[in-house]
DNA sequence: TATAATTCCTATGAATTTGGTAGGAATAAA
DNA sequence: TTTATTCCTACCAAATTCATAGGAATTATA
């Protein structure tokens, strides 16, 4: 129960980006070496936000990455979606085919828990994590 | 961001021991058949279980296993605790030696989540997940 | 047009974790 | 003595995680 290395790249990179006041694309180069992170594996994190319509990218010189929406509209949960290919608590609860499913004493809980997981990221945004309130 | 089949089949154990009323000692073999867990996967994780105190054998012929507490008094957070070795958020949430803990403007929320997912499982006894009330 | 700086794409791989299996020793009841 | 059980330790295959590598495509600018 945890979440991945790649998950908290992609939430401190959305951050930094977060704390530009500019709207110039940021390299990942500059990303990658701000936040320590190895420039090879942001790049396939970037790839995912940017599928994920979280981050806009501008290729060839100059190029760089773009937050799509303002800092406040975008949070922890919707990052961590995209980059957790679990975000349920267990298994079972996240559309698991499990024979038991109609009897299992647990499955409840584990649905309610992923709900609370969920309603619990949603409310950092990015402008709240840059800014340290919360 | 999951709860490992070990913690699972850990949990779905305990309310099956907590659902009987005697105070027999169950024997694995009925635990592992009624909850169709492997036998031998199961015996390592009630060993974890005893030396956490939450269960107590019985060696030899008519032996088993049994809850040290009432079901009331045993909650998910207690048993997960056990089988989870990192039931935290984030790795650095953990006790991590995170280099940028001081300043790292996620850690914060990390700590919360572990916080809030751990206030969610002390709400679950054992008593209420036999009952299915909660 | 050439060059430099960037993203995009695809493949590969080492280390770790997960989910078991296996065999036998120790213990205790009948 | 037999039988049923837990205890202990070692091993292992598959999946996942955390990257690394190389080059193609794109774009600004000198």
């Amino acid at each position: 129960m945890i979440v991945s290395a790649k998950g908290r790249y992609a939430l401190r990179v959305m951050i930094a980006l977060a704390a530009r006041e500019n709207s110039e694309p940021v390299p990942l180069k500059e990303l990658s070496a701000e936040e320590e992170i190895p420039h090879k594996f942001l790049e396939q994190i970037m790839t995912e936000l940017a599928k994920a319509g979280l981050v806009e990218s501008a290729r060839g010189k100059n190029g760089g990455y773009l937050l799509t929406r303002p800092p406040e509209e975008c949070t922890a949960a919707d990052i961590l979606r995209v980059t957790e290919s679990t975000l349920a608590a267990a298994e079972c609860a996240d559309g698991g085919d499990c024979p038991r499913a109609g009897t299992c004493p647990t499955l409840p809980m584990w649905r309610a828990l992923d709900e609370a997981m969920d309603d619990f990221l949603k409310k950092y945004t990015l402008a709240d994590l840059v800014s340290q309130r919360v």
